[in-house]
DNA sequence: CCGAACTTTGACGGAATATTGAGGTGGCGC
DNA sequence: GCGCCACCTCAATATTCCGTCAAAGTTCGG
């Protein structure tokens, strides 16, 4: 069987760029997905589970290097940054924020095509089942790949920002996450400080979720801490 | 609890270069392994097992191409290219070729840090930053990356306070920590004096993880001094 | 331009936790 | 035996934190 064709995904708002790596990406036999936009690519990512991100850092609705972190709480999807800043500290930014490689504008077509094909070739072994994209917790299912949530086999809606949540507590489920974390991979760094928003989204989840909202065994509180994902189905209650 | 240094390899024959290379390099933290020649090199990889390779493309003995070659021949690490040649189609033929990475000279030591760790945290896949660091003492398990304790298998909540106490005498199991230090720990440096918070927080402690709180096998008390988590497990009561 | 879905913000009752105080226990020197 | 000291236990109070609801603001699509 013939290997099915690279899925790309090109995060970049201009339509020049775009239109560039679409058609030469295309005609070395990748499958494009494009996004214009921050929200749109973190909407695209959770959608088509690309096999590597093309990020512009230069986005118009959100810092490029926010966006990588919020990527990289939930995937471990390459990301190529794709910049016209050269300094030296953007780059150590940017890597240390969760890229995997950085290129700096202009760049040449070939090397754009070398280091796609380097973050393959370092990804596809590990597509044998190394990274779970499927988390189950009790009765509910989260698929991050596709961006569905399952609750008892029946699909549950979720907003945006409800999604991201569930799938931050779900790529790390059974470990406590600290209100900070939560705050940051959700949001952003700008928010460390709205807990409430916390509150607010954990109530949401749980009332969509949990079978009594009340008495909470998915999503667990804890106090002056953080929240957590159980992982391991709870034993039915004997009282 | 602290990581091991990770090991770099160093293939690189000019000395100038290879000296800035080590002291930089240490001075971060790394354990330098060094060779000035491709044979040297191949040897030094399949002795010491290095975390990740920085290979100097013009060495005098064997061309660099053949030597990435050689290298992912048998191996999987990580090696990152340096080289005087910018030239594009010198970066897709090392990039092709197995290699992870490549910089041209000359290039900025922060860059080639933030591109070194990059290629490490692809490496190790447990490691997104969470160090794992588990502490057992008899049937009580800390785990201090996840903020979890158990007791003999069942999870135990554990108030923030509670958490921060606890997770002081693990880290330093076996070890007597006077009142002073405990206080400043958890408490911070404006407590010193309230020994009375110990006593209740310890008394909660045992409460919570003591088989039998009234004779205390893990938290015991150092009269006038301080306490101490055993880490030993005590031989089963015989009488 | 309007309506639907979503996000942000504010208010408030209640739960969980931290702090404080009073009384009890046990070892030790005298 | 007595008193002292360090420690332990229990419980009441104070404080912080959390869950809920609903209104206001925003975004998006028709």
């Amino acid at each position: 069987m013939t290997t099915p064709a690279p899925v790309v995904l090109v995060v970049e708002d201009e339509p020049a760029m775009r239109r560039f790596l679409r058609t030469s990406l295309r005609a070395h036999g990748y499958h494009v997905v494009e996004a214009a936009t921050a929200r749109e690519g973190l909407a695209q990512l959770a959608g088509r589970n690309p096999d590597v991100v093309l990020l512009d850092l230069g986005l118009p609705d959100a810092d490029g290097i926010d966006v990588t972190r919020q990527v990289r709480a939930t995937h471990r999807t390459p990301i190529i940054v794709l910049s016209a800043r050269g300094q030296e500290r953007d780059k150590v930014a940017a890597l240390d924020a969760g890229a995997d490689d950085y290129l700096t504008k202009p760049f040449g077509l070939q090397e754009l095509l070398a280091r796609l094909r380097a973050a393959l070739r370092r990804a596809v072994p590990g597509r044998g089942g190394a990274e779970p994209s499927v988390v189950t917790a009790g009765e509910l299912r989260v698929d991050l790949g596709r961006r569905q949530v399952f609750r008892a086999g029946e699909e549950v809606h979720l907003a945006p920002t409800e999604y991201r949540l569930l799938a931050v507590l779900a790529a790390h489920a059974g470990q406590v996450l600290t209100h900070r974390q939560l705050l940051e991979a959700v949001w952003g760094p700008n928010f460390l400080e709205q807990t409430h928003y916390l509150r607010v989204y954990v109530g949401q989840l749980r009332h969509k979720l949990e079978r009594d909202p009340a008495r909470p065994r998915l999503i667990a509180t804890e106090p002056g801490v953080g929240y957590r994902l159980r992982d391991e189905a709870p034993p039915a209650a004997g009282g």
